[in-house]
DNA sequence: CCCAATGTAC
């Protein structure tokens, strides 16, 4: 039978994703015509979408003279794995419309996956519901996709609803509902889920463990990696290991970032695109700039996640140039910026100051790439006007824009006020930002600091009245350190750790010094109202202070001291550091919840801006 | 002949 050694050639080429044979035998088929069989167009349809055909998955698509629900099927699943799901939905109603078909089990798995990958809840309702009403309504595959478009719309308790009408229960669903209760953070059930999986395949494992990363807890994810490589569980797909790169970024741990990298070494693993994204990222948020470099260079294959990374990291570390400059490459290269793109650079010319460079990157994002700008692009342009004191222009910004600008946004225009002693545009900006009920303490000391200079006296003890009956900072401050295997965390005002004598001693050595240069302790910063002596002795036990102590007295000489703050450092902490730098003159970097410090020879990266 | 599970940059 001709047609069957057809389908065999086409799967054949599908298995291999060999381009060229398929569009020989696209030729044949019409050469021969035979196109009139449905399996054949359809099978045809279906390799042209696993190859990444998408343009001429499209036409054989629209040219077939008739289609039946395998080719819809088929066709919105090419939409699908070609990341387009928002197409798959546009396009589905097409299927009644034009070709008078209903949804098949085929068909309502595509459309749920579609809504799943768009957390479109409502619309995933909708689909669920003709789903319950159709002739499939009890198909285990469907309700295993629910099961997954639940877990990724954030709704675990209706995936367990789901699951637990799934008669034979697939590793697909198992794997959704487990991944579902880890990504909101309850550990307990995902857990005692994973506990009662038959089979626990790396998929199982995958699901769980990258599950919790994203929901912050890396350290329990880090745990259950250990388990599952002593286990024997081998990593036959690299997808675990880009999460658990992932996870050794957000916590800032260089050292096991790079005991992850060599484990990617030791699987073969570093030549995967994605994977090596992930260990750029992982060395920039680790604010080993170097390291990132270094796995950017050696990468044979760069997308636009990859340039944006190194181009976010540089600019994050105050590197305007560089970011720049790799943008320019990029497009030497033949890659195409995106959304994500423009965030880095227009917060690369804001943090140097490059006005016009950044005016033309905002403008050539919409104008030559066609992307829409988001607040994230419009907070990042207001910044750079506001830092270069075009603060007119950043006003004129604000009333064209389609955002409301939020509370950071007013806080750094306001900032940027007083940097340039425009008293009339900082009352102006302080009205919106009052009017937002801030949250953040240093927000109202911006407030009340702004009303006092221009003498409205009201307004300002208004303000610093509002932040005395805040709550006092619900988190406590609280800085990491690491160097070599060691790690060690500070809290704020911590009286208790082993080596608080010399952290002490040193400090106080440390002080006297800064204070010979004419360090004069802000004590604006402290929220407590409490007497002066107090304000001082309370910044004297910030955090990173001791953790920078820690440093000096433990790690290498000549090393660079790394630290990682969970708030933002305090305007009094960020001219102390600048000293102590340039005192010990050693190289500082900190991570504070905002931004980068590279604190050396009395300067900071972030121009003091922050 | 077609469907379901794990991933990287803001």
């Amino acid at each position: 039978m001709p047609i069957l050694h057809y389908l065999h050639q086409l799967q054949n080429c599908a298995k291999h994703r060999s381009i060229v044979s398929t569009k020989q035998l696209h030729a044949h088929f019409i050469k021969l015509g035979v196109t009139q069989f449905l399996a054949l167009s359809n099978t045809l349809l279906n390799v042209y979408g696993k190859c990444s055909l998408l343009q001429d998955a499209l036409q054989l698509f629209d040219e077939m003279p008739q289609r039946d629900h395998v080719s819809w099927a088929t066709f919105l699943t090419t939409q699908n794995q070609a990341n387009l799901p928002d197409k798959t939905l546009s396009i589905f109603p097409a299927m009644f419309s034009i070709d008078r078909l209903l949804p098949d089990d085929f068909v309502f798995a595509s459309l749920v996956k579609a809504c799943g990958s768009l957390g479109a809840i409502k619309q995933g309702k909708q689909v669920h519901g003709n789903f319950l009403v159709s002739p499939y309504f009890d198909d285990d595959v469907v309700k295993s996709s629910l099961v997954d478009m639940y877990a990724k719309c954030g709704l675990p308790d209706d995936s367990r609803l789901v699951f637990d009408s799934i008669k034979l229960k697939n590793m697909a669903s198992w794997t959704a509902i487990i991944y579902g209760y880890a990504r909101k953070g309850r550990k307990e059930e995902a857990l005692e889920l994973f506990v009662r999986v038959p089979l626990k395949n790396l998929f199982a494992w995958t699901a769980l463990i990258s599950g919790l990363i994203q929901s912050g807890n890396g350290v329990d994810a880090f745990g259950l990696f250990v388990k599952m490589r002593r286990q024997g569980i081998s990593i036959i797909d690299p997808l675990v290991l880009s999460s658990i790169v992932g996870a050794s970024a957000n916590l800032a741990m260089l050292e096991l970032g790079k005991q992850v990298h060599g484990l990617v070494i030791q699987l073969g693993y570093e030549s995967c695109v994605f994977i090596s994204n992930a260990l750029v990222d992982m060395y920039a948020k680790c604010s080993d700039m170097s390291a990132a470099r270094g796995v950017f260079s050696r990468m044979s294959r760069r997308d636009v996640v990859s340039w944006t990374s190194i181009i976010v990291g540089a600019a994050q570390h105050g590197q305007a140039e560089e970011a720049l400059s790799l943008y320019d490459n990029m497009i030497l290269n033949g890659v195409e910026p995106n959304e994500v793109t423009f965030v880095g650079l227009i917060y690369a010319c804001s943090h140097v100051g490059l006005v016009n460079r950044g005016r033309e990157l905002f403008k050539s994002m919409v104008e030559d790439y066609g992307i829409h700008p988001s607040l994230q692009h419009y907070t990042c342009l207001l910044d750079l006007l506001g830092r270069s004191g075009h603060l007119e222009e950043a006003e004129s910004v604000i009333n064209l824009m389609p955002f409301k600008p939020d509370e950071p946004t007013w806080a750094a225009l306001l900032s940027a006020c007083k940097q340039y002693r425009n008293a009339k545009m900082a009352i102006k900006f302080a009205d919106h930002l009052f009017s937002l009920k801030p949250e953040e303490p240093s927000t109202y000391i911006l407030l009340s600091n702004t009303y006092a200079s221009s003498g409205l006296w009201e307004h300002a003890s208004k303000a610093r009245h509002l932040l005395e009956s805040l709550e006092v900072r619900k988190e406590p401050g609280y800085s990491y350190i690491y160097f070599g295997k060691e790690n060690q965390m500070f809290y704020a005002g911590e009286t208790s750790h082993p080596m608080k004598d010399e952290i002490f001693g040193l400090l106080n050595e440390l002080d006297v010094e800064m204070r010979r240069r004419g360090y004069v302790p802000d004590t604006s910063y402290i929220l407590h109202n409490t007497d002066h002596q107090e304000k001082e002795r309370q910044l004297f036990w910030h955090s990173e202070r001791l953790a920078v102590a820690y440093g000096l007295l433990k790690s290498v000489p000549g090393t660079v001291i790394r630290i990682v703050k969970n708030l933002r450092v305090c305007g009094d902490c960020h001219t102390v550091l600048k000293l102590i730098s340039d005192i010990v003159q050693r190289e500082i970097v900190v991570r504070d919840a905002k931004r980068y410090h590279h604190f050396k020879g009395g300067k900071c990266s972030c121009n003091d801006f922050w």
